[in-house]
DNA sequence: TATGAATGAGCTTTCATTCAT
DNA sequence: CATGAATGAAAGCTCATTCAT
């Protein structure tokens, strides 16, 4: 413990012969500890990353925010942008997984697409930090997610599962006949994201408060209307 | 050699967060050569705000794009807030202007709403820089739009002329009676607008290239299917 | 000049899209006053990376040097490494540039070779930074000077020197006719180089210090005997 | 908790600079299986230092391509100080060890010359770690080999080796009656090492890959003329 | 003998903005 | 109207080293 000089001769991994980075294997510790850490650290971020978008985010923040040192971050997460993709992936599996619950399969068609729509309005609703993580990957141009094989085998099954629904319901009569299962979901799903996505901007140009619990409550209802109003069977063509 | 307090961390964050100055109504009144360089700081910054967002935005890249120097840049607009103002205000201004061409009070109901859909879809199409800065401004809280008097005023007709045309249709009786204009727009908007604003992570995630010509023309094909579905008139209550 | 707050939302170049950097045409700026402090950046760099090679030298401290600020060595340099090949090609042009006033057209072949022998030895010895320099370079596998279209400029009308005197003493009699300019000069450069370059590890593993004056002076002489023994013209072949 | 100043702005730098503790002497007695570790970790040592220099080599890579963990290497070796003299050591150790299989002793002079200058260059081209290495120590002002006691004893009988070929081969009339051992040694390694540390400047500088095989063949011809040409006895005095 | 987790200092680079001319 | 020079603050990331087990 005596008083120590350390030269440490420093030099950054700029200047020398080309190596590669010492990737932790995308940081896979085995001690409960660590675990606990990584964890704290992942919320922490996702937090950080839907406040202030990817660029805007700052790392110092982040592992503050999780009474982490910032070099335990880069320990876990080899970046801030492998760090940031850890998020995306974690909060897409945390929504197709609340999505299993909804039980698609079971129930009248009608009810079981009201239930699907409540859904998604209401998850939109209180995960708005889902929404900014989406828009920041998307400035970006998807450029994490692409990378990511993870996300989009979580997809295949929910497109089937609403693929499904939709044929009872046809069968039933009481869907219409021609509709893609991932048009119809892009739309449950922009109906209420653009909402409350664009809130500021919407707000301030409509000149009113738009996120008042009533209005939100008027807003599902008008989604709702426009999902089932469009899936009642058509008696002639429209378009 | 003033006391300077610098925050320097960006992004909306922190509640008593202190707002950037925005010194409107300082617009210096310029002669035609400066108005000339005024203009290309502003289309720079259009295209730069929208590849990058406000924060990843450089006033270095738009000003070396808009041929002028840095200090321009700060002599036109005041700061880098300001100039974003100034884009988004652009850019409502252009969109609002261009629906006018629209002519909704004429023509078949059905038809006039074909050509809003048809055209709110275009427009988001071709000018995706739109849907980037707004979302800008919706990831910090429209702290800008917030400041500005001009854009809400350009709305106000803008919901009163669907509303027209919704009146019209219902008398018509080709459109339910219960449509909120607001809510329509805001629906139109929102089915278009998610599907062009998170291409990458739905192109991502759906394996598939949303982008292509056709899967696009099948979009607009399906919203329209969507907005004339649901408003049609009703036999029966369904929500 | 009052107490001002600012948000300045700063945002690291790494997230957003792909952007050219923006080099500043390699800093060239035209003010009087400009030239002056690039020129003492150049300096202070000079020293600092011939102290610690280019990994271990600071930009830091190559700026406090020159009495700058960090920012105005990026200002003028865009990089660490910019600077670094600036340095070295600064350091050719020099050497090189004192070359030629050795005036090797002129006067008797071997005194003319004594004078190279003895400004190539004198050089190493009183620019100790250029042999760090190199040494650096090298450990960075020419990575920099490969860069450089200047400085191989420099060679050719070099080596055609060293050839004419060559050609010159074969004439007269004094030199040998089998002599390859470039490996004369490699030559001649080595063994001074060797000498003083790995003037540590030769003192400590033969265990004299080999840079005092006096060793220094048997050095230069043992080299000249070299340089001028080898050239003698044969009588019969050695190899 | 204890009182720590670090420096961390490494390399020789300022000349009161406070001296790495080499704390010598440490070597932890081992079993089998820890020599071995040991083994593997010096090897990984030599390969990093070579390729990056001290300042450029990283511990963590070192520990991974000796596939063992970062504390070992701090176990073994206390500290990446003396790591770094551990493997000089280990290296001169060796170069010397293959100098004594040339057997001056036996033979014609000149052929024995021969050998030894063949060996030399062979010897750096084919260890350019060895190069490396010493170039490392060199820019660090030999703060590490002056520590060490074992180095030193090693060039004592190489010397003497050489003296007893020069006596031999002045006595047999080949050889001149004036050189200094140190020096021709000096000189044999010189003009080898720098052809072969400085190759990537002197390949950009001279526009051409100096490395090719038949380019090295070249130089080694030269090599040895210049030796042999330079030992020949003289007519008459030349510098 | 071995390992995962942790640390604090320091590195290069970048940014929005302003001064002096 | 226009420009080059200058700045302070902070960002992301990396380093050698040690603690706890």
């Amino acid at each position: 413990m005596a008083t120590r000089i350390q030269l440490g001769n420093g030099q950054p991994a700029r200047s020398p012969a080309p190596r590669p980075r010492l990737r932790r294997g995308a940081g896979r510790p085995t001690g409960a500890a660590g675990e606990q850490l990584r964890r704290r650290i992942l919320e922490a971020a996702s937090a950080e990353f839907a406040r202030s978008g990817l660029g805007g985010a700052r790392v110092e923040r982040i592992a503050a925010q999780a009474g982490a040192n910032v070099r335990m971050l880069y320990y876990y997460f080899s970046s801030k942008d492998d760090l940031f993709l850890a998020v995306l992936e974690r909060a897409y599996a945390t929504i197709r997984e609340a999505e299993k619950a909804l039980a698609l399969d079971k129930g009248e068609p009608q009810e079981a697409m009201r239930r699907l729509v409540r859904f998604t309005w209401g998850y939109y609703f209180s995960h708005p930090e889902f929404i900014t993580l989406l828009n920041s990957e998307n400035l970006h141009q998807g450029r994490h997610l692409e990378r990511s094989a993870r996300v989009s085998q979580l997809h295949a099954p929910f497109l089937e599962m609403i693929g499904r629904l939709l044929e009872r319901g046809a069968r039933a009569g009481v869907f219409r006949h021609d509709v893609d299962p991932m048009q119809l979901y892009i739309s449950i799903s922009g109906l209420g994201y653009f909402y409350l996505s664009n809130r500021y901007t919407l707000s301030a140009i409509f000149k009113r408060n738009l996120m008042t619990r009533e209005r939100c409550d008027v807003r599902l209802a008008h989604i709702m209307d426009v999902v089932l109003g469009y899936l009642r069977p058509q008696r002639s063509s429209l378009s």
